[in-house]
DNA sequence: AATGAATGAGCCTTCATTCAT
DNA sequence: GATGAATGAAGGCTCATTCAT
């Protein structure tokens, strides 16, 4: 039997999509090859023969559902750069929600798994790749702050923010398919609301954090004339 | 080798300390009892014997790290009830994230992992621990919202304040051990002061919510008051 | 503590019971000394102090279950030995089946077993116990063979009679418990008319061999006096 | 170690063959699948590639065992159908006796065993493939038993002529290897010899069930035509 | 005398990887 | 190039027995 380049591929492919699919569900060690096999429908030897390994099937895996993910939720939001700052964050926030609560986006599941039990396998590839996203958000924080905060105020702020987003997500996906107790951790559901709830409370957050350091700023200032003048 | 029975509970608690460590340290799948029988210096089937299954112990080895971790953080952060509110959010985060950096808290590690990969053997006992902590939580967040909020708004807002503790901490944790890099996401060095700007930003936060509310209630009123004059 | 000799004696006994009943439910190797323990309510160790072994246990719950079995049910069914050998043929039959059907009749359990898997620790016991029993259902069906059958007929009508007992309660107490379908060995429900059906069938079948060998013997007789004659 | 993809059924067989072997000889619980991977000269692992677990190896044990034995001792004895029903009968329990007496089958062992300590495992397969013959067995017992006799009685002459087939041979397979004691239960040692006397005994006993179902019919049409008479 | 604790040997099963084709 | 067969290593669990008290 003879397989073309594109045959090859065909299965390459689909070996990606299981695994993608099952790794992100049950995580590494959970994970069966012979699994992963038998979804991509070829036989065991495959994974081992394309991939090498395991590992390496899993590091591809994860880098394929970040490129998936990044694809189907761009992250600026859609938004132009020249609206006002809070209408940025607004959309930032809104579209950060959106993705990490897309059902669809496996790779959020990835870096939960890394986050709690890291195998060292994504270290490098999710530096390369978040890190450029980070700065763009840090920028966006610095400016709603204004010239007075420190550099530890603004990540201090950007901690605050994106760990609003995160958070109840990893929760979330956790109660998936839970009864709906009233018990177990507040869950959110309207990620529409709590989006504009953020985006409230951060605001207001941001706010009182500039004014303190203005205030700050003034003081000190005042200080300097009086010194100064007397 | 040689044993009174007075040792019983000792070679029970040191198997439980052992388990404790490698499950909070690998999670529950990547632990074998071998490893945790030589930790504990006994045979391998003193694991069943003293616990039945690897499962059974997995949840003791929980409950006992959440039983020191308690033990050493109380959760009010020691503060008397009849302070403000104000002072006993304050007093609330600073407890809490005192209580996540703490890096002999073994169970923090077991809550990140299990959110990670469900193993859903400690459902039912972390809801039955951990429920009574968050009644309190929610109750204080209601005192400083005010009577106008609805229930959702109460509930994102507990969100909002959990998430900023939790998520810089899971953070900080997988970060522990690397070369300080400027690059990855920002990470939090000083407790106290990250605390300090959690209060003043969530007080923020949440005294925008109670206005907004409140204002929303009076408009509401307003034209009641309209509706019956005219 | 201390414990008297008839505390010994009566754990003794609650451990020999227990055996007798577990043994009898589940066989040799599928019942653990831990179960019998449990059910003669005292520890795993009590086993090996009173009998040694599980093996030694084995043996000595047979016993037991023998000896219950004999007391519950004599042997010649109650029969005086001055009535026709019909009679006595009708009484061994039913109390032979009566004894077998008993459901409190756990040595029949143990034989069964001990027939299919020998564990060889029976051979002895069974054999002193066993052995005068057959003698007399010997002596019987020579009685109704007359005299001029050889050992072998003897020895196969006694297979015959015997076995139309044993084999049904076999077949019926593995299907015990089974939902009574049609498919399926043919059952005996009703003791009491199969009872009557060995006795008529094997009357006849006693019958037809004695006369075959009545006209052997006298085809014999006569050949010889022809012989004399001729 | 080299082998060709031809070579993939052989080790199936091999396994089987030798599960065969074992199960038969130790029962399901006695044996290990060490032991048959032993045997069959494989891995221990290869028990769980070819089959998935001891208990569906057991079971296709069972399956090769009974085949064997019902290709090598054919259930009509080899008689046509059109032979008088006497005749069948010689012949079906002459093959049934040859059957199970034969040293090499291993099948009877399966089914002793299973009697005698149920693993539940051949419940079902035993059913569908030996109910058939039981059919063909019962409808011949009814041609010799006439229309008059009740299901029932069809059913307890069924249970008398298989009980004189089965038990002894228990019996005698037990006591292979024992010194042949003159104590101990009755033994047959000459199959031919036993199978004409089950034939004389059995036919005797079927004739007296016959006639005594005809006078008790008889009887009942008597009063019934006295009754229309009278 | 009697027992709770402890253990070592063994079993079934899983699974990533390798091998010959 | 691609695959079905095979395997070795390891894991969790069971259980009769032993030991110190």
């Amino acid at each position: 039997m003879k397989f073309s380049r594109e045959d090859t591929a065909r299965t390459r492919k689909s070996l990606l999509d299981a695994a993608c699919e099952i790794f992100s569900q049950k995580g590494y060690r959970d994970t069966t090859i012979a699994e992963i096999s038998e979804l991509a429908a070829t036989n065991i030897a495959a994974v081992n023969y394309h991939f090498g390994n395991k590992e390496t099937l899993y590091v591809e895996a994860w880098r394929c559902a970040f490129h998936e993910s990044i694809k189907a939720h761009p992250l600026d939001g859609g938004m132009a750069d020249d609206v006002s700052p809070e209408e940025r964050l607004r959309a930032h926030i809104a579209a950060t929600l959106k993705r990490l609560a897309d059902k669809n986006n496996r790779e959020f599941w990835f870096v939960t798994r890394e986050f709690a039990n890291p195998t060292g396998l994504l270290e490098e590839v999710m530096r390369k790749e978040i890190h450029p996203l980070q700065k763009k958000t840090e920028y966006l924080i610095r400016e709603l702050l204004g010239p007075h905060v420190s550099d530890r105020e603004v990540q201090f702020c950007e901690t605050s923010i994106i760990s609003q987003c995160i958070n109840p997500l990893v929760v979330k996906r956790k109660q998936k398919g839970k009864s709906s107790a009233k018990e177990g951790p507040p869950q959110i559901n309207d990620i529409k609301a709590y989006a504009e709830h953020v985006l409230k409370f951060s605001l207001a957050g941001l706010q009182a954090i500039r004014k303190s350091a203005e205030s700050k700023t003034e003081m000190c200032h005042k200080i300097k004339v009086k010194k100064i003048k007397g």
